[in-house]
Order: structure tokens, then C-alpha cells, then sequence
DNA sequence: TAGGGGAACTTGTACAAACAAGCGAGCACC
DNA sequence: GGTGCTCGCTTGTTTGTACAAGTTCCCCTA
């Protein structure tokens, strides 16, 4: 079953994305709207918010709505998982592990993840043959048994734990920085040692809250850009002075 | 006028950060929560979204909202300003334009901001009295007047644009990666040539969709993170691959 | 012609009601 | 003892109504 809203919401975003609505211009109003689809306001106002959470249009009470952009956020799946962005832009991809190993966690990890042993998993990932992604995961212990069970080659982590596991990531916190590549990471994705790395450390956790993984992933400068849309109202994304979160 | 709603969510937001409703608890029904306020569903629905938006608490569907942590978003303010953000957080800062000129706008920038003269300006902005950003922003020429009267040391060019134009930013598009510093890049912020520097470049407009800038920033490695906390239903962080925007 | 006033329009907030859909616990049955 | 099912609770979706608050544009006036 899908919303109503949703669909109202979809046939908007293709309108926006056709240049029915360009850039620039004022959206018909949410009467309008809902005299077009039969539904009352409120439902359009919901279709409408998620535009507006896609960073697609704004709004300010008394003004018509305006649309901002074309680009549209990919879903959860997309950001979190290198295998499903990758796909559905349309790029070759790959993945191998390079070494897997228990260990006890980290402080920080184990605050997080709780006091039993971490899978600690690097992975390093291909983009158009090119390695462009190096991947630090300590899992925790309960997922530990069903990560270890999965191919060295595995294209899609996170699918493959959905199928064995049953296991759904649901939320993230993402933190995103530059470091220079050590002696290893310049080896392995090809670039000179101290080159600049974007870095993505991530926690995941269930649709219960419980934690999943704690992750460390370098991005070869120049692979990939991380973009985000915000406005006065809704801002997800937030800056953070030196090391102040997961740990050191 | 507050809205019902946002004091509702500011209660819940404080109770939550107090340890009222620790991490991984679960909050009191939608129902218990409108008669403790005296309130309808709906309001408490909207009460709860805001710290849904704000990655604080989970839901779905038939069980109840868990808390999934603490840390809350800064406003938009201070996502855009780095005066603001560093105020907010207690940060000692400062700023000095290092250059200033008018020049033709790139092809880039002619896209998003017109094809009138853009005023470029080149400031370095610190932290605790050491230099961490380098802020290269191209101005659209409507407000390149209002720039200019704007002193060299200026510590925060978004309230005095606001003070002296009446220009509020209302939408920003951020676009995060890793960049080795420049010959210059290095000077000024006192690292070496190379050295991983993390850029943001944005464009930033008014409630009415006016473009105002375009920026290109570059934090010192360590000095600031970026963060973002998302879920599978709201995820406003997208990943890109090489170059693909904002131009060459 | 420039400015003020106001009317019409549009979005924001709030309430009430109803049904759908999913979760979890407890109960009955095998 | 374990399995499966049902029932109550909770969140999700939708409609309808009313008023508040801000914007836009036209018209009238000085």
C-alpha cells in the first residue's frame, strides 16, 4: 500500500525533474493542488514536505512555494551502502576483503557496540575498476557470526546481511572529515602517503536502536563529494571542532 | 507567537537531553503525550517529527518512538556562519580578507549567480587564534556593493550583510570533499603544500531563491568534522562521484 | 509619480475524527 | 514446552474545518 501523499509527492518531484517546474518558479498553490489530485490540503502538505526534506523546494508562510533544485537525495540504502549508490548511478563497483580478524573493541567502540569482541573487517572497494574506497568495520559481536559467513568478494554487504540475517539498517550517524593517507592506505588505493582522504566514520544501528557497526571509510580524494541541501527551517547537517566525538 | 507544537518538542528535546528519556528508551505514546499537554494528536505528531527531522528519536510503524541520542542540530545559522557556530559553541575566532577584487564570473559561477562581475574575496578565518578556513567566495553583484563596505576584519559577514542590507540566507547547497592544500593554501594556514585539507563548496540564496554566493572552503585537517545523522526514511546527505557539479 | 491601505491569496497552526497497518504480549492449543 | 493466534496498543494516513500570519498586488490618495 502505498500514501497517497507519496504518490502526489512523486508525480510533483517528476514534475520538477521534467522542467514543468524550473528553477526558480512558484509551485501552484496547495488548494490548487489538492482540487487537482481530489485529496484535501493536508495530504498535499505532506507531499510537499517531503520535497521540501529533499531540499527540492522551499517555502515561507504567505508565498507560494519555489522550487530550488533538481537533484534528488538518494534514499537511506544509497547513502549507507557503497554497493546500492553505486548501482543505482550506474557505476562498476567492486569489493574484497583484505584482512578480518576478532579483537576486543576500542573504548569508544565498545561504547557504542558493547564490551564483547569486535569483527574488525577492511575492505577495500572498486569504482570503474579503480579503488577508490577503503573500508575499516568493526561489527559488533552479535552480528559477528553472520559477517563472517559472507564471501571475501562480496559486492554488497549490506544486502547480503538483509538475506542471511534479516538484518535491516535503519538509522546513521555519519561524521565527515580530511586525513592524511598512512603508509597502508596510500599502498592499497594507489596514492602517495599523506595525500588527502575523505573520511566517513559511521554508526548504525537497527530499527530498535541497537547498534550495528562503528566504521572508518577513506574515500581517494577526487572519487567521491558528499552533498547535502539545508535551509533557515530544516538542517540536518552539522560542524564539529577536532576529534570532539568517537574517541581518539 | 511559538508555535504549540515547538514547545512541545522543545519539552521532549530538553527531557531527552536531561536523561528523563535516556538513549534507547522508549517515549511516551503519541496519546499519553496529547492529554499531558492538553493538546491533539496532530500537534503532538508535529511536536515529534521536529526531533525525528533532528535524528533524536526513531519511529515506525505499531511500536513505540525510541531515543537514539542526544546530540541536537545547530540551526542553519550557524551551519552557514562560521561566526555563529563558533559563538554558539564557545569558540574564540576571528576573521581578515586576505584579497578582494571584481572579476568576470567562471562559467560556473555565471550559471548560478548571473553573468555579472562577481566580487571575489579571499579570507582566512581562526580558531582559538590559530588559522583553520580559508574562505574563497564569489559574490553575486547585486550585493557586491554592500561587501565592499564591509570592514577587512569583519568577524561575521553574515550578520553584517544582514545589519546593513536586510540579506537573510535562507537555502544552501553544500558540496563536502578532500582537497591537497595549494602552494597558497599552505602559507596561509601554515601546513604543508599537499596536505589533506577538507573543502566545502556552497551556494547560498535568499527566501527567494536568489542566488547570493558561491564558496569554496577549506578547513584544516583537524580542525572541524562534519556531521549528519539519517535514517531510512529522511536522509538529506548524498554522495557524489568525482567532479560532477559546480563545474571544473 | 510615489507612497499607503487594504483586499485577496497562500502558507502555517491547531483541533477532531476515523480507519489502516504493524508490533508485542499474553493466551490457548498441540 | 513450544507454536501459533488473537487482541489491545501504537503509529501511519486521510479528511474536514477553522483561524492566524505573512505576501502580493491593486487601487486610491496625496
Amino acid at each position: 500500500m502505498v500514501a497517497r501523499y507519496e504518490l502526489i509527492a512523486d508525480e510533483l518531484r517528476g514534475e520538477i525533474l521534467s522542467g514543468v517546474h524550473p528553477v526558480g518558479s512558484q509551485l501552484p498553490s496547495e488548494s490548487e493542488l489538492a482540487a487537482r489530485h481530489g485529496a484535501a490540503r493536508g495530504t498535499v502538505r505532506q507531499a510537499v514536505a517531503v520535497l521540501a526534506a529533499e531540499g527540492l523546494v522551499g517555502s515561507r508562510q504567505g508565498a507560494r512555494r519555489i522550487v530550488l533544485g533538481t537533484a534528488r537525495s538518494q534514499s537511506f540504502a544509497e547513502l549507507h551502502s557503497f554497493a546500492e549508490w553505486a548501482r543505482a548511478n550506474g557505476y562498476r563497483y567492486g569489493g574484497q576483503v583484505i584482512a578480518q580478524r576478532r579483537r576486543p573493541p576500542t573504548p569508544a567502540e565498545a561504547a557504542r557496540l558493547g564490551s564483547g569482541e569486535v569483527l574488525d573487517v577492511l575492505r577495500l572497494r572498486t569504482l570503474e575498476d579503480e579503488p577508490v574506497l577503503l573500508e575499516r568495520t568493526a561489527y559488533a559481536e552479535w552480528i559477528a557470526g553472520a559477517v563472517e559467513k559472507l564471501p571475501p568478494g562480496c559486492g554488497s554487504v549490506t544486502e547480503a546481511l538483509y538475506e542471511s540475517a534479516g538484518l535491516v539498517f535503519a538509522y546513521g550517524e555519519h561524521l565527515i572529515d580530511a586525513v592524511p593517507a598512512s603508509t597502508r592506505d596510500a599502498r592499497l588505493l594507489g596514492v602517495r602517503r599523506g595525500s588527502p582522504l575523505l573520511r566517513q566514520r559511521r554508526v548504525t544501528t537497527t530499527h530498535e536502536g541497537r547498534a550495528v557497526e562503528c566504521s572508518d571509510d577513506r574515500y581517494r580524494a577526487g572519487s567521491v563529494a558528499f552533498s547535502i541541501r539545508n535551509s533557515i527551517g530544516a538542517n540536518p547537517l552539522v560542524r564539529h571542532a577536532g576529534d570532539l566525538r568517537f574517541g581518539a
